[in-house]
DNA sequence: TTCTTCTTGCAAATGATTTGCATTTATGAG
DNA sequence: CTCATAAATGCAAATCATTTGCAAGAAGAA
């Protein structure tokens, strides 16, 4: 069973003690679906239509499950919202188009900086968080 | 005149077309004698006891003519309010202790990276946001 | 099926930041 | 220096994302 599967992710659900129900289903469906990082209401807006009831703080509280157990990951790419997106275990950054808000993901060039800052200021280093803002080719297109 | 003392802000917020107000005169202050970025709920419990009438919503509004103007840059740090500093032109990074909340400045290593992004992706790059978080060596002996 | 515990819906609270509006003040002209 | 005017402030209320309390509902173990 692979990561691009829901199945995947709601094995994992079950694995870490949390009880499967509908709308946690629902919220896994959609960020296996997703192209990249979604905010909680981005979520709620997909939901809503085809669900029987939904709410946002449902949505908030799911997510802030997941995340404790490692399943997701929290993003704040400078949007006003928090973004959310599947935890495929590999570390890298975002790259964001402030025209359409497309997302591409990056890998990490901060190893070897991480390394020197530790040196440099003896500080421990617990993670860095790096993000990008550009334009698309697309939009650059189209001004 | 140096960008270490108050009267250059000064000059720079008058040049800039802003009136030189009791409030932004003591909100530069305390910015030049920072050590590091700070909110402005910070910045505003600094000069209310020494200060003669203030509004909290004031400091959001000067930060942001200065902001408008160059002269003070935002960062957010991921600590639950924006910080703000003073401008001084390089370019750069933060360290963070997360146990007293400690800031240090880091310089840039992402100039090549941003063009290979550029590269790679076809995207105009805009700006990159960095911030690394750490325990500092005083946090880290008093656990 | 039953029982227990975890989740949800719903509404209200929070916390940072922003805004409307009447009043005050900085600044430039006279 | 005095005055007029636009800009800035105080104060209170509004916003917006996110969180929380609580009663009712649903998973899942037995
Ligand atoms: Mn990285
Ligand atoms: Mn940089
Ligand atoms: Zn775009
Ligand atoms: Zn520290």
């Amino acid at each position: 069973m692979k990561k691009g599967q829901v199945e995947y992710w709601e094995k994992k659900t079950r694995e870490c003690g949390l009880r499967l129900t509908r709308q946690r289903k629902e919220i896994l469906q959609t960020l296996v679906q997703a192209t990249g990082p979604l905010s909680a209401r981005e979520i709620f807006l997909k939901l809503k239509p085809v669900s029987e009831s939904f709410e946002l703080s449902t949505v908030y509280r799911s997510l802030h499950s997941f995340m404790e157990r490692g399943l997701v990951r929290e993003t704040d790419l400078g949007t006003g919202e928090k973004k959310y997106e599947l935890n495929s275990g590999e570390h890298g950054h975002h790259l964001v188009c402030v025209g359409c808000g497309e997302i591409l993901f990056l890998g990490c060039p901060l190893r070897e900086f991480e390394r020197e800052v530790k040196e440099k200021t003896r500080y421990e280093i617990i993670e860095h968080r790096l993000n990008v803002l550009g334009v698309c080719p697309s939009c650059k297109g189209s001004e």
